[in-house]
DNA sequence: TCCTCTTGAGGGAACGCTCCCTGAACAGCT
DNA sequence: AGCTGTTCAGGGAGCGTTCCCTCAAGAGGA
């Protein structure tokens, strides 16, 4: 038994296709008596549009891409940050009657995949989660001249971004740990691929600048096992240090396990600040200090700047602010 | 510029657009030089074709809906079940050529609109994540008589799952807990309109029953914070307590924070195991004995199952097996 | 009363594809 | 040589919409 057609609902309520028509699409040169016909036909018969007859004519999908670029062992794999912006970002767009369709782009052939699928028309407009500075993905995406938006920064000149202010989220840790009165302020940092990473490295350095402090410096690639791993990097080198700057928490979390094993107390003898505020910041023993970053203000940014473009109009790149966040840990 | 089709298509290669369309679809009925003819021209001219225009005449969508049902702050919000198995799903779908469309359920209206979108035919069927025992949604899906599998069990007696052996685990735990010479062994329970969060709590009467000693039980709802809140009304019940068992890491997490505000050390004074083995389980302090529950593997076989029921197969429930993981909390 | 103008309903082509059906070409048999 | 059977290309209807165009009906003005 197959599902109602424009054509039945028209023939129950004795008016015509175009009617129907019009009446389901909501357009208001349409009598009211007509209008009553329609929507009872419609109703008893259970009637829901056939959305491949409608693209095919309309040439609008009501659906938008949402692109997560990052490969399968990457930055967001673990990270609450995929859940939250996921489910955030899915949320508004179904909300603005709009359909999300989920890709992975983590190999060159799943990033084929997408590009071909965007291309085919099948989406009206793209949502890109690149926290990937170097990603080939939005300048492939941009060229297919539908709709992108980046959910952190790109290099594509056309794609507008939503960033938070990672230098200055940086500048504010490091400041708060000269504040306490530390000396010797080291960081971890994230893959320095990730422009996230630079940016916070750079907020570390412009915050030791005028001080004359020299940068203490382990690299860190975003996991809990590489803030563990860089903290005794840095133990290593600088005994005497008194201060982590992780750039994000899960490295700090990392680090608080390595000072743990190896016997230092935090803050007392070291102070840590991590970056993101995840909600385990807060149950790290001792709890995190670190830097807010509003993901989920940033992924709804980034849906009403989509939403925009696919109402025509403009968009601008847009940084979000952040702020400090200060527990046990410092 | 629009983007070709078959029609265009076949007049750059010389032949008919049945020939067209047979090559692109892989039949066999069709001669080697057609094929390569055939072939040429789709490259050189870049033609995909139109998905829109395929299902309105073939009735499938190559699409399959996986929908999240779960409130906003519920459950899967911050658990990294959530970016696991959402990730680990949908690289199995795509590989299969399957298109992705992510659905929330978190609220009645959002509910509908999942229920309409499927019954409308928008997608050849449905992956539901629902740890809901009570979740009116599953019964709701099967009625559109499209393939539905869930991962985690429901109630719908016709949709196959893909489940833990929960109470097996649990009582692993308590088994191991007995086994290190516990005496007053209690439990942090998940909300108990989750039938996992009730297996568990299952499991560990279970494992009590024979040893002749009182279940200890407090109510928690899979937070941290409730693991915390939790810890300490099991505290102020038993102070003697001298063993938890929380139906997962969050709030064994959480109850880890508790005993460390309140003097016990850990597992000195009391022990703790919790149920998951999520990342955050190693790197809490101390590093969490836990039950693996194999997440990535769950959701590599509940979507099997349903590329099987879409390919025509039967499909019956699956409970995958669990191991006790042990660290340092006992 | 007639004409023009506006409002709004109906008819039907078009969107790009699949798939059924027809028929051409050729092989194999009597 | 003639007939049957098989293989495979082409023609064209139909999928369920939208939207352009035509046209009927009624309002308003001369």
């Amino acid at each position: 038994m197959r599902r109602p057609t424009l054509a039945v609902v028209a023939a129950r309520a004795g008016v015509s296709k175009s009617s129907v028509s019009r009446v389901v699409n909501g357009e208001h040169t349409v009598a009211p008596e007509i209008r009553d016909l329609v929507m009872r036909a419609v109703h008893e018969l259970g009637y829901v549009p056939n959305a491949a007859a409608r693209n095919l004519v309309t040439r609008r999908t009501d659906a938008v891409a949402m692109v997560v670029s990052d490969p399968p062992q990457g930055v967001l794999s673990d990270d609450p940050l995929f859940s939250t912006v996921v489910r955030v970002a899915s949320r508004e767009l179904e909300a603005a009657g709009k359909q999300v369709v989920l890709m992975l782009a983590e190999s060159d052939r799943s990033r084929a995949r997408v590009e071909s699928h965007v291309a085919a028309g099948h989406v009206d407009g793209v949502l890109l989660l690149s926290l990937h500075g170097a990603d080939p993905l939005p300048a492939v995406l941009a060229r297919t001249s539908l709709p992108v938006v980046s959910f952190g920064r790109t290099a594509a000149p056309t794609v507008p971004y939503v960033d938070l202010d990672n230098a200055g989220g940086a500048t504010l840790a490091v400041r708060h740990l000269l504040d306490r009165g530390r000396q010797r302020i080291a960081t971890v940092t994230g893959p320095l691929d990730l422009s996230d990473a630079r940016e916070r490295l750079a907020g570390y350095r412009e915050a030791l600048r005028d001080t004359g402090r020299r940068p203490l410096v382990a690299l860190g690639d975003f996991t809990r096992i590489s803030g563990a791993e860089a903290m005794r990097q840095l133990l290593a080198d600088e005994p005497s240090l008194d201060a982590v700057f992780a750039a994000n928490d899960l490295m700090a979390i990392g680090a608080l396990r390595t000072l743990r094993e190896t016997g230092r107390r935090v803050p007392d003898d070291v102070a840590v600040v991590g970056f993101d505020d995840i909600e385990a910041a807060a149950y790290s023993a001792p709890a995190l200090t670190t830097v807010r970053s509003p993901m989920a203000d940033q992924a709804l940014t980034a849906v009403r700047l989509l939403l925009g473009l696919l109402a025509g109009q403009t968009g601008e790149p847009v940084i979000m602010p952040n702020e400090l966040v200060v527990r046990e840990s410092t």
